[in-house]
DNA sequence: GTGAAAGCGCTAACAG
DNA sequence: CTGTTAGCGCTTTCAC
């Protein structure tokens, strides 16, 4: 005999009243509650979620699905789901496509999703169509956090406009000569951000007339070894720029480095700013756009929970901050 | 109507059949499985894993138990603990403790184990009693990655002797002067690598006869920044040492960027040893013990896997292998 | 405030 | 190779 029914046993109760004090219905008198819960302790009672999901349709998790695991950004919103998720007693279940175009299919199609989850969301992704409509016959609440997914709800800054913003500040600072390192999706991963912040930066030497130019703009993958790799490129180019924008902090952090191995000063010889607010670019002196993913993972939460609670869906989620942090790494444009 | 049945329904078989046709199962007519996929497909069916979890007593899910997200070995293992899992069919459910003490408690007594995976996988954990009795008590495949974990499977490089091989290649450049940048348990954190590899590294000294020096001795979190402080501090006390082992990479290239902002050059005034084989370390020339985390997250996954399908269990596990990757972060002892 | 009974969607004997 | 019959452990009407 097993379970809530053992419990019932033991007290003299019915299983109902069993599993309602179990779950503090109002309707329960406080001393069976009680009751309960000593046999429940003493028992060494563990409820079964199949059980009780099979009965309610409800799992109580989340799915979190990431392009990848090992971005600095993906573990911050990953923190902050989870802390907010834990509050409410709901579990997480991490879905990593790995780049892997296979696992996708995976996801959006198959068993994984396989009503396991009440809620969903999504990691910097876009869908294909069909994606998107088995998105939608899923039912529940989903969510984007970080770059626009078309068709879906989403949640993060505005890539766009901080790029174009971070340019203008080295425009500001008299730079012309201003190199980009940014990202180009690996197979079978769509993201949006990088397409996002890289319009962003042409956007804005537009405005100023600035033509860009290709050997000034690498592609750093997203990553510290990238952004190294990307950045030595340049420097070995027949000219060399006086700033760099880079669009997340860790291929900064990878440039600043290839800088230095170059025997230049930042920001003497090259200005550096980055996006993103990664812990390292305290110590690095990294002038950069910091946004709190932490922050945006907790938010994504809050709001699909509300929605599972009974809540009305929102339709549409503001923006999250930016906020410039000036530290050491950008300065103004060498005089020719 | 739904789910299986619906399927019965439309096919004219029996709901056992079409359980049976869906898990591919030898007793089924070849023919049967294709219409009864074709249907399901055609009715967008999707499995409830409630359902046949409540049938079955297993979960298809393991757990991951992580002290806190965000550190780089960890990363590594869920990246491989995932890979192994997906590839079987499995959900990989996250449990971070988050550094509080109190979510420890939700963890091992309380609601989050609720029958709700197959095996658990708990990251550099050390165990109270009665965490270690309720474990037991959950019956199910365990195993600890990263530490010894009394009482309990585990799997993970050994923490001691990597350590002391680390500071005897210190010693055998020459170097008598050598700084330890290690760990301490935040709050409520139980992890067992930090000792260990500062016990490693104390004996190394101590069979050279050489007394450690408490303020070469800093608390770097297993941070970059915490590195990075620990060597601030380090540098600025009375004397300074000629090398510095960092028991893990992060902190070591926190330390290398406090030796450079001291205006020192890396090995010739300071040596520089890690141990993890972090991807940074690359571009930064970290001379270090590398291991290969991710191949132990697979590992670990496939043992639990293959009980979860029948095998016997094996009670111990090799420790895991460890690579010496010279770079140029360390050289000979400065001669006095 | 508590109990009885039905059922969530699937799997697992046991027959045939 | 397929169908029948019971559950898995919990929640939920509907009574009392």
């Amino acid at each position: 005999m097993n379970g809530i029914q053992e419990i019932a046993a033991a007290t003299g109760l019915s299983k109902s009243t069993v599993s309602r004090a179990l779950r503090n219905l109002p309707s329960v008198a406080p001393s069976t509650i009680m009751a309960v819960r000593r046999k429940a302790d003493e028992l060494g009672y563990i409820p079964s979620s199949a059980a009780s999901g099979l009965a309610t349709g409800r799992t109580r998790a989340v799915g979190v699905v990431v392009p990848v695991i090992d971005r600095w950004f993906y573990i911050q919103v990953l923190e902050g789901v989870d802390a907010e998720l834990r509050r409410a007693g709901y579990d997480l279940i991490l879905f990593n496509l790995g780049g892997l175009a296979g696992d996708r299919e995976r996801v959006f199609h198959r068993s994984i999703l396989r009503k396991r989850v009440d809620a969903l969301i999504l990691l910097s992704l876009v869908f294909e169509d069909d994606e998107r409509r088995q998105l939608e016959t899923m039912e529940y609440p989903t969510l984007v956090i970080g770059g626009p997914a078309p068709g879906v709800r989403h949640l993060g800054i505005d890539d766009y406009a901080v790029a174009r913003t971070a340019t203008e500040y080295l425009l500001g600072l008299g730079h012309r000569a201003i190199a980009h390192i940014g990202g180009q999706d690996r197979e079978g991963l769509n993201t949006a951000v990088p397409g996002e912040r890289h319009e962003g930066f042409a956007d804005a030497l537009a405005t100023h007339g600035i033509e860009p130019r290709p050997e000034w703009d690498g592609n750093g993958a997203f990553s510290f070894q990238g952004g190294h790799d990307a950045m030595a490129r340049i420097l070995a180019s027949d000219s060399r720029p006086t700033a760099v924008f880079a669009a997340s902090d860790e291929m900064a952090f990878g440039a600043i480095v290839a800088i230095r191995e170059a025997g230049l000063r930042i920001p003497e010889d090259l200005s550096v700013v980055g996006i993103d607010g990664h812990a390292y670019g305290e110590v690095l002196g990294l002038t950069t756009f910091s946004q709190d993913p932490v922050e945006q993972g907790r938010f994504a939460a809050r709001v699909l929970l509300a929605e599972l609670a009974g809540q009305p869906p929102v339709p549409w989620l503001d923006p999250a901050p930016v906020r410039f942090i000036e530290r050491t790494s950008a300065g103004p444009a060498p005089s020719a």
